[in-house]
This record gives C-alpha cells, structure tokens and sequence, in this order.
DNA sequence: ATCCTTCGTTGACCTGGATCAAGGCGGGAA
DNA sequence: TTCCCGCCTTGATCCAGGTCAACGAAGGAT
C-alpha cells in the first residue's frame, strides 16, 4: 500500500467506459444532476472511468492533477499531511461527491481511495470549459460547493470543541446518513452501520489517536450506544441515543 | 453586549447610502469584483449599508435571514454555540467576505461584529435573483466559496492536529496576512499587527480556552516569535520564525 | 500448516491543555 | 479621585487523551 510504483496511476482505466449518463445511479447526487440530455452527452463524450483499489492514491499532495472527478463508488478521503507526519482528514468522498479542486490545478490536499472506488473522470481543461459554459454545470457546483463549506465548518466545531466520545458518535451518525442517502433510505433503529475505513482513517478524520478511537468504541459498546459485530461492523440500537451522545449535531453532513 | 434589544437591528442603517460602487475600497475582494458596471447599478439599487458596534449581533443561529451582504469595514465571525455553551468559531469575515449564507434562509452559524463594523446588505431574494441572472456574480460567488471551502480546511488541519502554540502562531499569519490584503502590501518583518478580537474570540477560533491563549502569547514573545505592545498590538520581528513556529503553514487564508 | 504482517485492542503511564482560583490593569461612571 | 467591571495574566492542580508497549486475531504468502 505505501510502495505503489505509480501513485497517481490507477489501477485500472477503462477508456471506453461510456455507460448511459441517463442510466447512472447517482446522478442525482453528482455535479451534472441539473444536467439536460446534450449536456450529458458532451461530458459523456470527455469522461473516462478510473478504478482503484483500496488504499491507493489518486492525486498527491501539491500535485499537478490532470482530472478531476465524480465519485462513483467506494469511499475517498482527502487529506493534508503535516512536514513531521501528522495527518488530518479534511473530508470524505461518497459517490456523488466531486474529486479535485476545480479552476486550480494542483490540489493542497490528498486524495486516497479507502475502499475499492471507482471515479468518473474528466479532463481538468475539457471540464472547466465546460463548467463555464454550462449554466446548469455551474450552478450545481456552486450549490454543491456551499453545501461542502457547510460540512467543513460543522467539522470545525467537531474538531475545536467535541470531547472524544462526541467525536465518535458524530463520525458514526455522519456515515450512517452518508451510506443511507445513496440507498435513499431513512434512519432506522436498529441499522447496520459498515465502516468504510481503518482506525487510523477515523482517527485523523477526528483528530485523535487510534487508540482512543479504539477505546471510545469499547466505552460506546458498553453503554450500549453501538452494539459492535466486528470492527468493521455495528448496530445502531437507538438513534436519538447516538445523537444525544454527539453532543449537538445538526444533523448535516 | 449581551443583552440588545433587537439582536438582528444594526445600531444604524443608512438607508440612502448608495456611495457609488465604482469607488468601493473593497469592490476587488468582493462578490461584485466582476461585474460590469450596468450590473454594478442594479446591485447599487437593492443595496443598503448598516452598521453594527463591536459585539453586536448581525445574525442569529437558526434565525432566518432577510439580507446578506459584503462586509465594508470592520471584522465579524461566524460561529456555532453547543447546547452547553461551548462555542466555535468558523470562520471571521474582513471587509471583502460575503456575510451570510446564500440560497438558503436560515443560517447553521451566528454572526457577530467583532470590532466596528460596515455592511453593504442586500435584501435576500433579490440578490438571490440577481445571482441567478448575472453570470459574473454566480462566477465570483463560486470562486469566493471554493476558496474559502479550502480555508475552512485548512483550519480543520490546524484544529485536528496542530499544538496550542502553533495555532496561535497561524493565527497570528492568517490575521497578519488578512491586514496586508486590505492594504495592498507584503509581509514585512517589524510589521505591526493589530488584533481584531478578544482573547476569548481567539480562543474559540483556535479550540483552545482563554487562559491558554494568554499564556502561549506570553510564550511566545519570551521566545522572541512576537513582540508584545499592548494586549491587542504586537509586532512580526521575522516573518518566517512565525511561520516556521506555525507548522506547516499554507500560505491559504 | 506455519510464518509474517497488518490491524485492532487493552493496559500503564505521561503530559498538554483545561479547570479553578487569585490578582493586575485600564477605562468609564460618579 | 475612587470605584467598579470587564479584560487579561499567572499560578496550582487535574484529567482527557496521547504515548509507549504488549498482545491477539485475521488474512496472505509459501
């Protein structure tokens, strides 16, 4: 995982890759879904899908990045890594939510696959034109952008101000709503609750240690806030209880 | 200051105050930096200056919103108080930045007028409106909120990870950087930096609490990285101490 | 089957920053 | 001038979460 000789190259590029825009399950979510039919068929016609395994990188830190991207399937995250190692995730990406940074080419962050993902990619200078001569293109990713800026700020607060325990029933409540807005399903009681991504994955995304997310888990499992099957596997027995214990969420994500 | 009347009431609106935009001090950093000069007029039209003291109100939590507006002098911050008092602030806005939250009402954060401050607001609907029909607002919008998406970022980095002497440290460049903006002027070492806020405003901006904040200010001028005048002015001996004692600065505001 | 190697858990201990508490200082009111 | 009162600083103590260390469990490679 760390001794990838191509970092940037993904593990597989499937060039004609052109499944039906029209068909695509989450469009809806994407930064085309405001998109008319001519519309789709010209970013058909620019994107290519990109494959990666599970903790891969897809663009480096200060890196020139030549694409930028809806993500399709599986979990990225986005990162900044400190000159003495320490490590802070800034953001997740579910599919739907756009990779890269548009109208500047090299990102101030990293992006690694967490799971096995998928990208629909385009070509930075094709897709920037297009977004400036695409309304409906432009205004969805501004609303996308606003809505983003939201969930960065609602981190803040989880950053500057939640103890331990709070952090982690933020982070679980954030997933859950994550994964079931692509199944377009609400909460229940009772959930199954997969975690996409490894103790260290949490830990930097909530500026903690592995350890104390490993024993805030335990602390939650026994006060009954998650019911654990293994540890990339819980149940939420009671969601008014698990966001009770996050401490004023606003339930964004 | 924390018992006003009619929290969102500015101590003074000037109704008539249609200082031409063509002269605005500020104009470049604003939403308005690209528009044309018939589109200047309109906004000029539906525009109406109010003023806040220090410590005022400009917009509740959860409040909704009936203008939003670019902020002309001063300095405000937005920011999110937990049901048990504990507070975070999100973000602070300099003449240039556009206070509120567009397309949507009701606003997840408060605002609050830090020093004096000057607001050029727009009634909601109607910038709405104008920002769907002009394509260079909408533009600039887009650019302001992907910028300051990357900002909020980068403070997540120094919220998750950095020590409470560093975010001091890149608190102190942020501000220093955000004063030479205004003036159209470069860092210099020597240079005098004003503080804006209280040291519980920092505080809060930092996640740290006031007492640590005094002390790693007393820190760090026993080191030498500042120099203390009085409680709300010191001086930058050199520039890239501060830096260097930021960890890992961007460089990003 | 055996060995790695990576990942997660748990324990023991430490420490950076929070909390609690006491003054200092400066500006406005009387 | 004196007295507040809101800020800021500083000291003493505490504790949530970090650090260091050991170990177990679950794959993969051979």
């Amino acid at each position: 995982m760390k001794e990838l000789a191509h970092p940037a190259a993904p593990s597989a590029i499937d060039l004609r890759g052109r499944a039906h825009c029209v068909d695509c399950a989450i469009r809806q979510h994407a930064v085309c879904s405001h998109c008319e039919v001519d519309e789709l068929e010209f970013l058909s016609a620019i994107k290519t899908y990109r494959s990666y395994r599970a903790g891969e990188p897809i663009l480096g830190m200060g890196e020139r990045a030549t694409f930028l991207g809806t993500m399709v399937e599986g979990v990225a995250s986005m990162s900044r890594l400190l000159p003495d190692g320490r490590r802070q995730v800034v953001g997740l990406l579910f599919p739907g939510d756009l990779l890269g940074r548009p109208f500047s080419p090299v990102s101030p962050f990293e992006y690694v696959a967490v799971t096995e993902a998928r990208l629909c990619a385009f070509d930075r200078p094709q897709f920037e034109t297009a977004l400036r001569e695409t309304p409906s293109l432009e205004r969805r990713l501004l609303e996308m952008t606003l809505d983003e800026l939201d969930s960065a700020r609602e981190w803040m607060v989880l950053l500057g101000r939640k103890s331990a325990q709070e952090k982690m029933c933020s982070f679980f409540a954030l997933a859950a709503r994550r994964a079931l807005r692509l199944e377009k399903r609400d909460p229940i009681d009772g959930m199954l609750l997969v975690l996409p991504m490894s103790r260290e994955d949490m830990a930097d995304f909530l500026g903690l240690t592995i350890e104390t997310v490993s024993r805030q888990i335990s602390a939650l499992k026994k006060v009954g806030v998650i019911e654990l099957i293994d540890a990339r596997h819980l149940l939420i027995p009671s969601w008014s209880d698990l966001l009770d214990a996050a401490g004023g969420d606003s339930e964004l994500d």
